[in-house]
DNA sequence: CTTAGGG
DNA sequence: CCCTAAG
C-alpha cells in the first residue's frame, strides 16, 4: 500500500513537473543553455537564492538573457568522446523517457513496426509527428513544435546527431536510407561553439552506464524553469525536453559522498512522504514555499520549490548537494544518525526551505546558573548562522537529532569556546554543573533511585531543557566516583583539586555516597576509607524506601 | 527511546 | 561530553 501510495504520489509529482513545463532532465542534446547558465549559478551561489527573495521579474529577465532560442548542441571537448557516444550512438533520448520527470510514467516501448515505409518529415503533421515520436522513442511528446520534433526524430532514427535528413525509408525496424547524407559538421560546429562558450554539454546516461569517466559523474542537472503561466501548451513546450548542462569540475569527495548518501536512500522511496505534491494551490499557508523535490534522470535530486509569492509560479532550481560553505561538522552527523532518513541532502534542504525558524523554548530561565543560556549539543558543533541549515532543525522535530539541532538554534551566541576559570578552555556546549544542579540530581535519584535518568529528567530536571538523561547519568558517575574517591584523603590534594575543578559540598558528596550505598552502586574497589561508620548505620532511611 | 558503560 | 551497544 505504502509503496503503491509513493508512486502515486511521484506520479502526480511528476504530473505537475511535466503540466508546468518543467523538466528535470537533462538530455536532449537539442537543447539550449537554457537551464544551465542558471544553473550554474545557482549552483554556485544558491545561498542567494536562498536568502534572498527572488524577484520574479528578475529572474525572467535572466532567463530570458540565458535562453537562446536555438543553441546547437554543445559538446565539450572532454567529453566529446563518450559525450558523442552517449549521443549519437547510444540515443540517449530513447532511453531517457522512463526517468525522465517530463515523460509520462506508461512510456511504453519504441515500437519501429510502426514506422516502416517511406517518412517524409517533412509533410507530416503534428499529429503524425507525435506519432513517429512515439514510434521512435516510446514516449509521448506534448510538443507541438514541429522543427523540434522532426530533429528529435531524427536524431532517434539515425543514431546521430545529423538532424539534416529528413526523409527516411525504414524497413524491418531499421532504418535503410536516410534521405540526405551529411557529416559530422554539425556536431563540429556544436564543439566549436561550445568551446567559444566555454559550456559543455551534459550528455545523460541514465540507464546506461556509458560513463565512462568518473568525471561524467559530476554533472550539474538542471532544468528549465519558465513562467508557468498554466499553459502548457504551445511554443514553450519544447524548451521543456531540453536538457540541461553540465560542466566539467571535478567531484570533490564530499560531493561524493553526499551524492552516495542521497543515492542510495533514494530508492527507498521514503522521502516521498515528506512531500505530498498535488495540485498547484496547495501550498501550505504557513509556507511561501512548496517544495518539490524531483529525480532527474541521472538520479540526483533536484529540489525545487514553487514560489508562490511572484504570483506566477516560479519553480526555482535549488540542487540539494549544493553547499559551498565549508561543511558542517553536524551534517555527517545526522547522516549518521539518521541513517534511515533518506536524501538527507534534500529532506534538509527542502525543510530549510519550507521552514520559518522558530525558537524552540525549551530553555528557561535557570535561576542558579552561573553561565549564561548556552544549550547543550549533543552532537554537533555550533550551527553555522546560515539561516538555510538553522532552519532544518527547527523544522524537524521528528527526529531527536533534529531537536538537538534546533535546540542550538536558540541563544546561539557564537561562542565557539568558552574560557574557564581553571584557564583552559572549553568547547562551546559545554555546560558546567552548577551547585544546584546537582543538588537537583541527587534529589532526584534519592527520589527515583539511580537509573531512572529519564524519570529524573522529567520531573526533576524539567526546566533544564539541556542536561539529557545521559547527562544525569554521566554527572551522576562522576559524583559517585568523586564522593568515594574524597573519603581517604581529605588533605591538600583535595583542596587544591575542589578548587579547580568543582567545589560539591561535603554534605552533598556524603548524600551522594550514601545513596549510592542505598543503591548498591559502591564502586567496588573504591570502597575504602570509614564507609562502616556513616552508610552503615544509615538509620535514617529518610526519602523514601522505593528500593 | 532509555540505560549502561567505555572513550 | 560523546558514542554505542543493548534492551
Amino acid at each position: 500500500m505504502e509503496v503503491k501510495g509513493l508512486l502515486i504520489d511521484e506520479k502526480s509529482e511528476m504530473h505537475i513537473v511535466a503540466d508546468i513545463g518543467q523538466p528535470i532532465g537533462c538530455i536532449s542534446n537539442e537543447g539550449s543553455s537554457s537551464g544551465m547558465l542558471l544553473q550554474l549559478e545557482s549552483s554556485e551561489g544558491l545561498s542567494q537564492f536562498e536568502n534572498t527573495e527572488v524577484d520574479p521579474d528578475k529572474l525572467n529577465a535572466r532567463l530570458e538573457e540565458t535562453v537562446p532560442s536555438f543553441t546547437p548542441s554543445l559538446i565539450d571537448s572532454h567529453l566529446h568522446q563518450s559525450g558523442s557516444i552517449d549521443e549519437c550512438s547510444n540515443t540517449p533520448v530513447l532511453t531517457e523517457g522512463g526517468a525522465l520527470p517530463s515523460t509520462t510514467v506508461t512510456t511504453s516501448k519504441p515500437d519501429f513496426s510502426k514506422l516502416n515505409g517511406e517518412i517524409c518529415l517533412d509533410n507530416l503533421s503534428i499529429k503524425e509527428l507525435h506519432e513517429t515520436f512515439k514510434a521512435t522513442f516510446g514516449r509521448e511528446t506534448t510538443v507541438k513544435d514541429k522543427q523540434w520534433l522532426k530533429r528529435r526524430i531524427t536524431m532517434g532514427l539515425t543514431n546521430s546527431c545529423d538532424v539534416s535528413a529528413t526523409t527516411f525509408i525504414i524497413k524491418d525496424n531499421k532504418l535503410v536510407k536516410k534521405g540526405k547524407e551529411d557529416g559530422c559538421d554539425n556536431v563540429d560546429g556544436a564543439l566549436a561553439y561550445n568551446l567559444a562558450v566555454g559550456t559543455t554539454i551534459n550528455c545523460s546516461q541514465q540507464g546506461a552506464p556509458i560513463s565512462h569517466g568518473s568525471q561524467l559523474e559530476d554533472q550539474v542537472v538542471s532544468d528549465k524553469r519558465n513562467r508557468s503561466t498554466g499553459d502548457n501548451s504551445g511554443s514553450e513546450d519544447h524548451h521543456t525536453e531540453q536538457r540541461a548542462a553540465k560542466r566539467v569540475r571535478k567531484p570533490t569527495r564530499r560531493y561524493i559522498e553526499e551524492l552516495s548518501e542521497v543515492e542510495s536512500k533514494e530508492s527507498s522511496g521514503k522521502l516521498r512522504t515528506t512531500v505530498k505534491s498535488s495540485a498547484f494551490g496547495q501550498m501550505s499557508s504557513k509556507f511561501h514555499f512548496r517544495p518539490v523535490r524531483n529525480v532527474s534522470s541521472d538520479g540526483r535530486t533536484v529540489v525545487t520549490r514553487l514560489d508562490s509569492l511572484g504570483g506566477s509560479g516560479i519553480q526555482i532550481p535549488c540542487v540539494s548537494r549544493v553547499r559551498r560553505s565549508r561543511p558542517r561538522k553536524n551534517f555527517m552527523a545526522l547522516l549518521k544518525f539518521n541513517p534511515n532518513s533518506m536524501g538527507m541532502t534534500a529532506t534538509l534542504v527542502k525543510k530549510a526551505l519550507g521552514a520559518h525558524s522558530f525558537l524552540p523554548d525549551n530553555y528557561e530561565s535557570e535561576k542558579a546558573q552561573s553561565a549564561p543560556a548556552q544549550v547543550q549539543q549533543r552532537f554537533l558543533g555550533v550551527p553555522d548562522k546560515d539561516k538555510q541549515f538553522t532552519a532544518i532543525g527547527a523544522v524537524g522535530g521528528h527526529h531527536k537529532v533534529l531537536k538537538q539541532v534546533d535546540s542550538s538554534g536558540d541563544s546561539d551566541d557564537n561562542i565557539v569556546t568558552v574560557p574557564t576559570s581553571k584557564g583552559g578552555i572549553r568547547r562551546k556546549h559545554h555546560r558546567a554543573w552548577t551547585l544546584s544542579e546537582v543538588m537537583k540530581l541527587v534529589e532526584g535519584v534519592s527520589r527515583y533511585g539511580a537509573g531512572r535518568w529519564s524519570e529524573i529528567k522529567r520531573l526533576a530536571f524539567a526546566s533544564y531543557s539541556y542536561r539529557t538523561s545521559v547527562d544525569l547519568k554521566d554527572k551522576w558517575r562522576n559524583l559517585l566516583k568523586a564522593s568515594f574517591a574524597h573519603i581517604p584523603s581529605d588533605k591538600g590534594v583535595n583542596s587544591r583539586k575542589n578548587a579547580a575543578t568543582m567545589p560539591i559540598p561535603e554534605p552533598i558528596l556524603l548524600r551522594v555516597r550514601e545513596l549510592a550505598e542505598r543503591q548498591s552502586q559502591v564502586p567496588p574497589n573504591l570502597t575504602s576509607g570509614k564507609e562502616a561508620g556513616s552508610s552503615g548505620s544509615s538509620v535514617h532511611e529518610k526519602q523514601s524506601g522505593y528500593l
